[in-house]
DNA sequence: GCCAGTCTGGCAGTCACTGCCAGGCTGGCA
DNA sequence: TGCCAGCCTGGCAGTGACTGCCAGACTGGC
């Protein structure tokens, strides 16, 4: 059962969330503080703080669902399946959960422009690819030896192809579907 | 000619930069203080701050030459060259230029274990394939579309697979070059 | 030997972030 | 209903990276 304090948490953490959004996209990211945040939520720092892990978390859009979400989708996928369809399954599955359209748009240009930002993001990528790792290594064909590199490289390159794809799509101000985009690289890139 | 000043800004520089080599690989990036660098290299904080614009940079390296060497090395190659050669041998450039075997692992251990460094390297090497973009994109194939698009993909992925080969090069202490891996982890994305 | 330009160190301040502590509110229990 | 235990909050002080400012020292050319 959901208690008032469940209640107020969850208030105050949206309230958080929607002043921080607003205020980086009003004057940019590094010219807003976290000072600036609180007080405008109306919560002290301490207790910022104390809900969101660091400024880089408020931009939110829930990324640490995403390692779970692309481990699961990779599990759930067939054992014949080729590694490419593979990945590209987890990471359709991983785009469908942005909520809307324009707040995906909003958060990704913050996020390409803004150095910080882009650099805390590609480290969190990379963790989710050590996760993928030892899965798709599995799936890999072990005859000849070199499985980590093969799959390191297939898993990276995935990644690549989606990274140049957000940046077209978001440069294109959202024009067209970025998994699409993803294709079109893919194929540029395995010919 | 090199003056009195000059010398003894490159003596101090040295100072530095190996005095923070050391305590970065004695007990961690994350564990010196710029105060502790300062300290131990005989100069204020202000002063390593006039030399080095921050704490990254002290991972020495030299990369900010990185990025020009890319470009100079892809402007010089021929032009009916397939892109994936031109890349290569960008790529094969800029590993070129690493001193020694142990000083390049060393600085390579601390770059792949520490999630700031990480972070920061990611980052920098973003902007070297922002810079490549225009170069490789003149050099593709422009009768169908999205040049741009797959310009982007194809600089991604040989990022990609250059990472995916410094990792497992790491992670096998410096076992072997660097580039065969890097041919190794192409063709295994290539087919 | 002197002046101008440059380099240096120290100080104070900002910003993200953390530990600690006292006070307040909530939830369950008598 | 009253009360105690537990969680939650805000404030305060401290750390570490980094910057602006200023006065003093040193160098290079005259």
């Amino acid at each position: 059962m959901t208690t008032l304090w469940d209640r107020t948490r969850q208030l105050a953490s949206q309230e958080i969330l929607a002043t921080a959004l607003r205020l980086f996209t009003e004057q940019g990211y590094d010219e807003t503080s976290i000072a600036q945040i609180a007080r405008e939520a109306g919560v002290s720092q301490r207790t910022l703080f104390r809900y969101f892990g660091g400024k880089e978390d408020l931009l939110g859009g829930g990324q640490e669902r995403f390692g779970q979400v692309l481990t699961d989708t990779i599990s759930t996928q067939p054992a014949e399946a080729d590694v490419w369809e593979v990945l590209r399954a987890a990471i359709a599955a991983v785009l469908a959960l942005h909520e809307s359209h324009e707040e995906a748009l909003k958060r990704f240009r913050l996020l390409h422009r803004t150095a910080s930002l882009r650099a805390g993001w590609l480290e969190k990528r990379l963790r989710f690819q050590d996760e993928l790792l030892p899965l798709i290594k599995a799936r890999m064909d072990s005859a000849d030896g070199a499985a980590e590199l093969r799959a390191r490289a297939v898993i990276a390159t995935a990644f690549a192809c989606l990274d140049a794809a957000t940046m077209v799509w978001v440069d294109d101000d959202g024009e067209g579907d970025v998994m699409d985009l993803y294709d079109a690289g893919l194929a540029a890139v395995r010919g």
